[in-house]
DNA sequence: GGACAATGTTTAGTATGCTAAACAATGCCA
DNA sequence: TGGCATTGTTTAGCATACTAAACATTGTCC
């Protein structure tokens, strides 16, 4: 059928992977009413909370803007909540609402959940295996975006 | 800094990496007027001219919406164009412009360099045991996707 | 042949993610 | 102190991707 070589790529394999990776993400979440991306805000929030949104962006490795529209959403989901800083009027803090952490212990699980599912006849030595290669594609990804030869 | 458990999981560098992906092909893929996916449809076109919608959806495994917004912005940009079908007045086909036809043998060396980058220092050993390991977790997420247990 | 089911595509609405540009507040420095 | 650069956030606009619902065409079956 998909003779192309492109089909037998480890790109094209990743950019598969993730689709669906996302997709089940986004499946067990909505259970909890998180979207995904979300929940490493909250794991994030949960560590330190009423950190800037600079700081934030800066952690989960997003741009700014994205950062606004996701936590535009959810304030309006009741998730989070935000405050300007008494010293420095531009910068506005993040802070977890009671309803984000009634929903955090929640958060763990499911992500455990989502990895045993996708990793699942995955020995630990596999898993050791994969974690070491895609630190590797990781670190090559990330130096090739910022250094151009 | 991040010791929260998520980060070390395959699953969280899975995501990270998926982005930093995206990124660059789009980076790559901008230089001859495509977009990132869009070289997938026109790979699938190139192996078959003239495609119905719902045979383009499924074997690019995406939704027919995500494929007419595709389209139409591909269509915009003239490098494709739909005519119906001359039985089927339901069906469009999708065919490749001379435009495409030109830009087409530039997607494969992208594709290419993208790979080059990304897995850069793997050895085709370790190439071949990320594939695979890739594969398994890439059916674990198929089989999730429709036999839910 | 006319109602109704099935099939193919599009629209509407929402999510993540990006860039470029606008806007606001702060800090520095002459 | 008044102008200007820097820093932090938001807006606007676009890309992918999804679901649910609307719409159009076709085919079937009584």
């Amino acid at each position: 059928m998909s003779e192309h070589p492109i089909h037998h790529s480890n790109g094209y394999l990743l950019s598969q992977i993730c689709k669906l990776y996302r997709a089940l993400a986004n499946q067990y979440l909505d259970v909890v009413g998180v979207h995904q991306g979300q929940e490493l805000i909250l794991c994030e929030l949960a560590q330190r909370n009423g950190q800037a949104q600079s700081e934030l962006a800066g952690r989960l490795c997003v741009q700014p803007p994205t950062l606004t529209n996701a936590l535009n959403s959810m304030e309006k989901a009741g998730l989070v909540q935000r405050r300007a800083d008494g010293a420095d009027q531009r910068v506005s803090r993040v802070y977890l609402t009671p309803a984000a952490e009634e929903v955090q212990p929640h958060i763990n699980e499911i992500w455990e959940a989502i990895e045993e599912r996708a990793f699942a006849n995955l020995s630990p030595d596999e898993r050791t295996t994969l974690y070491s290669l895609l630190n590797r594609v990781y670190h090559n990804l990330t130096s090739a975006r910022d250094g151009e030869t």
